[in-house]
DNA sequence: TTAAAACATGTAATTAATTACATGTTCGTT
DNA sequence: AACGAACATGTAATTAATTACATGTTTTAA
C-alpha cells in the first residue's frame, strides 16, 4: 500500500529539495552544486557528486529542472541547470511544510566519552584536548569565512540565508568548544 | 586493493563499537540495546533493531561477543550477549583511537531558512516559532530526565559517562533554543 | 613547457540505514 | 477472561550514502 500515484523519488529524500533550492538562487552545474555542499551548505548537509549527478537526471526526468549545454574554452562541456516552474512550486511547498522532527545526529566522540565510566580515567583529558583543538580550529575557520564573506551589513542583507546558516554554524561550534573547555583541566 | 586480510565488517562502521561499549557496561539482549538507542544513547547515535540483530550475529561470528540463552516465564527465549576478551580489546582500541573528523550533521530546518532570501519574508517567523516549540519541549524533556536520573552527586559518579552525554545534549538544545529566540520577534 | 590543481561529468560497487514484513510471549490492567 | 502494551527476535525490501572506478579539459603557477 505504498504508492498511490506517488513519484519514484521517495518523499523523505531531502537532497532533491536542497538541489532545487540551490538552483533557485541561480542556474548552476552539478559541479557547482557539489562545491556548495563543501562550502556554505556543508555545515548542515552533505552530498557527493556521485549522488548529485544522478539526482539531477531524476529531477530533469520529473520535469522540475532543465539544462542548457554550454562550452568553456575549446570543448569542455557544461550543463547549466535551471528550475522549471514545477520545480519552483515544489521548492516552495517544501519550505512551507512544517519540519516537526528533531534531526537525529551522531557524535562518535561523545559516545567514546560515554563508554569511559570514571571521571578520573587518564584517557579523558587527552581526548578532550584533541577535540578542543579540532573544534577550535573549525571555529576559527568559520569565523574567518564570516569576516571575508560578510564584511558589512550590505553583504548580510544581500545573502541573508547564507548569513544565518554561517552564524548558526559559528554559534554551534563556539558552544561545543565552551562545553569541552568546561571539562578540561588547566 | 581493498582487503589485505581485513575483516568483512567495514572499519568505519561505528555501530559495532557502540554495541561493544553497551555490552561492556553489562550483558544485554538485542532488545535492550535497541532501547538504549531510544534512550540514553539516542541523542548521539541511532539504530533500529533491524540493524542491531544482524550486527550481533556478525560480532558473534567474529568472536567478539557471545550469547547465553535464557528463558523468561514459560518459553520466551532471550539472548544475553556478553563481550569476549577479543571484543573488549577491540572496544578499548576504538576508544583510544583519535576521532579527528568533524561529524557531518544535517539540519533540514536551517536549510529551509537558508533558501528564504529576505529577512522580511513572512514565512520566517512562523517557522522559527515552530522550531522554538519543538526544541523547547525537547529541552524540557531532557532536563526532566536529568532530574530523575541524576538527583544527586552519587548518581552522577556512578554513571559519569551517562551524565556527560545528557549534559551535552541539554547544553546543545539549550543553545539551539537561544539561537532561535535571538531571531524571534516578540 | 610542463605539471599540478581545479574544472567537469558520469557509473559501479559497496555499505549503511530505514521501513516493512513476520511471528510469538509475557505482564499488567480492566 | 480478555485485551493491549511491552517484551523479544528475526528477515526482506528499499533507499540513501559513500567509496571507488573512469575519463577528459582548462587554468595557473613554477
Amino acid at each position: 500500500m505504498k504508492s498511490r500515484g506517488m513519484p519514484t523519488i521517495g518523499q523523505r529524500n531531502r537532497l532533491q529539495y536542497i538541489i532545487l533550492g540551490l538552483l533557485n538562487q541561480h542556474p548552476q552545474t552539478g559541479y557547482d552544486l557539489a562545491k556548495a555542499f563543501e562550502n556554505e551548505i556543508g555545515e548542515f548537509w552533505q552530498a557527493q557528486h556521485s549522488q548529485i549527478y544522478p539526482m539531477l537526471k531524476r529531477l530533469e526526468a520529473a520535469g522540475e529542472i532543465s539544462h542548457e549545454d554550454t562550452v568553456t574554452g575549446e570543448k569542455l562541456a557544461k550543463k547549466q541547470y535551471t528550475l522549471t516552474s514545477a520545480g519552483r512550486e515544489k521548492l516552495v511547498a517544501w519550505v512551507s511544510q512544517p519540519s516537526p522532527e528533531l534531526t537525529p545526529s551522531k557524535d562518535e566522540f561523545i559516545l567514546k566519552l560515554y563508554f569511559i565510566k570514571t571521571a578520573s580515567d587518564p584517557r579523558i583529558q587527552p581526548m578532550l584536548r584533541e577535540q578542543y583543538q579540532l573544534h577550535q580550529s573549525q571555529l576559527h575557520h568559520l569565523q574567518q569565512r564570516q569576516e571575508t564573506v560578510f564584511p558589512n551589513q550590505k553583504a548580510i542583507d544581500q545573502a541573508y540565508g547564507h548569513y544565518l546558516i554561517l552564524d548558526h554554524a559559528i554559534e554551534r561550534e563556539s558552544h561545543y568548544v565552551e562545553w569541552l573547555a568546561q571539562y578540561l583541566e588547566k
